[in-house]
DNA sequence: TTTATAAAGGATATATTTGTCCGTTATAAA
DNA sequence: TTTATAACGGACAAATATATCCTTTATAAA
């Protein structure tokens, strides 16, 4: 469904938003561990959130990771977004660049309504959600 | 969403299908034109769809290949399943190993309703089904 | 039986994704 | 001001996906 990056990335910036939210800043190590991904290559992934805005990196000792208040209304669409593009709502599911009603694709119309059900899910999802719903749940599983 | 394998694979066997029903044999060339494809990777795909006995070749002068009476019952799903497995309708969407009710990830409720979709779309469309639809519509477009 | 045709399949090439390594930079704390 | 820490970023490596080339094999038709 979503490139590796896209999983990584969206582990990790769920994860930084509830460690925020109990006021904890994280390192690079720590995300790493607590969401079972290659160290170095998590550290790309954050740099990419970071370079986007959409976490903020502390460059000191003691530093780290935390997302923003005015942040956690990201929509998950948005991560989506930063590392996979909208193909996998947008895009035909057959690979063909123009589909559309006009020139439907023979899956069309059966895929608008599943592609449309996941783009509104990814939209209608923020980070604040999400992590009210890891509150109310009390367990958070991220890593396995 | 799908690999371009499994796309190659879906376009070429629903064009194949469909020439089938129309009582004509398709070569490999023509295949490739018709969806639009690269002809010697396609030539893979199509024999991962013979050993899978998805589709019939002919191997010899003016042959070429068809979709069997009986296998234009053969469900989308299976030929997805053929190229990309069913990580993408039984994969967790963040790419974690376990992940279900006892110990959901935090989008778990939010994707299973989108992947049981997508899952039921792709078990109930079979090769003829699209076929109908292409006879009725009159038009088929796999190549843009 | 010979020949021409079209699929099969092995070897190889290219592109992209995933992942690592290591020196550089910023900065908090001593 | 010095030092230790943690993110940054460039270069490189490995794995996988995508794609091509060319020889071999099966067989229909002459």
């Amino acid at each position: 469904m979503f490139s590796k990056s896209c999983e990584y990335g969206l582990r990790a910036v769920i994860y930084i938003a509830q460690q925020t939210n109990q006021n904890v800043k994280v390192s690079l190590a720590t995300v790493s561990e607590e969401i079972n991904s290659p160290q170095a290559f998590t550290g790309k992934i954050l740099q990419q959130l970071t370079k986007n805005k959409i976490v903020k990196s502390i460059k000191a000792p003691y530093g780290g990771f935390i997302v923003e208040p005015k942040k956690m209304q990201t929509k998950i669409s948005e991560v989506v977004y930063l590392f996979d593009g909208d193909n996998i709502y947008n895009g035909c599911g057959l690979g063909l660049k123009q589909c559309d009603a006009n020139s439907p694709c023979p899956l069309h119309y059966k895929f608008v309504e599943i592609r449309n059900n996941l783009k509104v899910m990814l939209e209608s999802t923020t980070l604040q959600v999400l992590v009210n719903e890891i509150n109310d749940s009390g367990v958070i599983w991220l890593k396995r």
